[in-house]
DNA sequence: GCCTTATTGAGAATGAAAATCAAAACTAAA
DNA sequence: TTTAGTTTTGATTTTCATTCTCAATAAGGC
């Protein structure tokens, strides 16, 4: 096997096991993006949103450093509603959704999780209520 | 508004919501294997077991009734790795699943949640534990 | 059996995500 | 800085689950 050359990203604040060699400006305008946006956008959403100050920054650019920021820590992807959502909090926490308006919103995970059957080694938790948020429960 | 008929699977077991009016062979069929299977398939896999014994069913078909169930209460939709997967069992429950062979099973929901934020009104909770399975883990 | 209308099956359409690939951009060495 | 090697990009195509369309079929009531 070849020698690896040190990641340039190795140490850095988006986790140590990235596939991400070199910082570009796309790359970094996704990063900042989502750093910035306390939603959870989807990749479509955040790449309309680019696309305003960066006009020729291509859909699979968005696609592919979300999904490299994901397999090293960065973020989080979260499956809501056929689509995946980004979350730039990376802390264990649950999620709770406006059955109505679809908004999402991050919360604190429950203290106490019990499971039986064939599953160890737990690995993620994953957690959505569901429900009407105070604006559209009026 | 026009007077509603009287639904024909009204008190039936299968909901009282139900917008289904004729019981067909096929529904028949789709509806007893879902409820014989104790695993959690998805359309197409319950579409490729009823081909079997029905060669000619098409896929519409299993979507369409297995929406249709749904939306009864008779049976959940359960998201998971991109496709969505069926329920038979509709009491509150959680899932877990492991991130090796993708199995997926029933446990008992947690006990306490406590959330907070703008949801109110909690209509539904989600909740999959990732992992690994004894079998995965060897 | 006849009639009305829900339902079906086949295939096309949709939409999110992944894959492909030539061109562009970056890095390190000479 | 020129070059060579590699990564990343943008445009496009492909994939795959799901939904839609529509003519043909078949329930269920009369």
């Amino acid at each position: 096997m070849v020698e690896q050359r040190p990641e340039p990203n190795a140490k850095g604040p988006l986790g140590s096991a990235s596939k991400m060699k070199r910082m570009t400006k796309q790359r970094n305008l996704i990063l900042q993006t989502i750093m910035n946006r306390h939603d959870h956008p989807s990749a479509q959403t955040l790449h309309a949103e680019l696309q305003e100050t960066q006009p020729n920054i291509g859909l699979a650019t968005v696609y592919r450093n979300l999904s490299a920021l994901v397999e090293s820590g960065g973020i989080l992807a979260v499956p809501h509603d056929g689509e995946v959502r980004y979350d730039c909090n990376t802390e264990p926490h649950a999620h709770a959704t406006c059955n109505n308006c679809g908004n999402l919103w991050d919360i604190p995970l429950p203290r106490v999780i019990e499971t039986s059957g064939p599953l160890i080694e737990v690995e993620s938790i994953e957690l959505t209520v569901r429900g009407l948020c105070t604006s559209c429960d009026a």
